[in-house]
DNA sequence: GCTTGACCTTACCATGGTAGGAAGGTCTAG
DNA sequence: CTAGACCTTCCTACCATGGTAAGGTCAAGC
């Protein structure tokens, strides 16, 4: 079993994460140094394009750095506690349900006022009107 | 009538942008640099409040700068047209409308894969077996 | 051996919106 | 006069990503 190589432009394709991002990560201290070649270039094996693929995935889902980085810690304790993921899951989800009610809101608000707005040449606009107004 | 003039504190109260940010406003030029006295301490009228308070409304709804910028632009322009208002309305909400479907992708999978993971001593876990799934 | 082109390296700047602090000047009430 | 609240400018950080520039490296073809 010879392990192969990958310089970070085949790692960036083979992970779905930018070569840019990959650099990005191990400077902020998400993912450990790799070895380099004579001439300095980056080499990835199996493991690291199974933690970039990790981490494209949780991105994905729009868990944040800081959520990733405790979740690949949670990856690689093998005596991790189900629970312990399950609850940054939870959090997570509260955070996207949270927003996803503001921009709601926000969303019915504008189309309660689009819905009253002509849309022609006219300059009369309760979008403005609403905007002007000091209470809100 | 003689116009009351407000510190960048008291503006702040009056319109509900903290100092902090006003002055940022002014200095990616959003707002027309105003007036000041001896000591260079900013200050306030009711027309610059107006367009503070406006500039809140519109963050509120979640416009960006760029977009209040064109909204700031209309709203002081008596020959608009309300369609372009209503224009950049819509299309905001497209904005949010893309925003709210993704997040809720995210947590509807999310949900499902939480819905699965046992949350107890045992460290198997759906959660993490997805992320590292190479697929996904 | 030399050139070409694709790749890699580091370093810096930009985005968007907000927050915090430092270091110093100003104003106002007691 | 002084304390404390306020103001000023300037710098830093967050988070994730994109871009650009200037240079080194490698493999292929001539």
């Amino acid at each position: 079993m010879h392990t192969f190589l990958l310089n970070i432009g085949d790692a960036a394709q083979a992970s779905g994460v930018t070569a840019k991002m990959i650099r990005h990560y191990e400077a902020i201290g998400l993912i450990k140094k790799v070895k380099r070649t004579d001439a300095g270039y980056r080499t990835y094996g199996e493991n690291e394009i199974h933690v970039l693929r990790f981490i494209k995935q949780a991105r994905n889902l729009g868990f944040s750095i800081k959520q990733i980085a405790q979740l690949l810690g949670l990856w690689q304790d093998r005596k991790r506690r189900s629970s312990k993921v399950k609850q940054l899951a939870l959090e997570h989800i509260q955070e996207l349900d949270a927003k996803i009610r503001d921009m709601q809101a926000m969303k019915t608000t504008l189309e309660g006022l689009a819905a009253h707005c002509y849309g022609d040449e006219r300059p009369d606009c309760p979008i403005l009107e609403q905007l002007a107004s000091p209470a809100g």
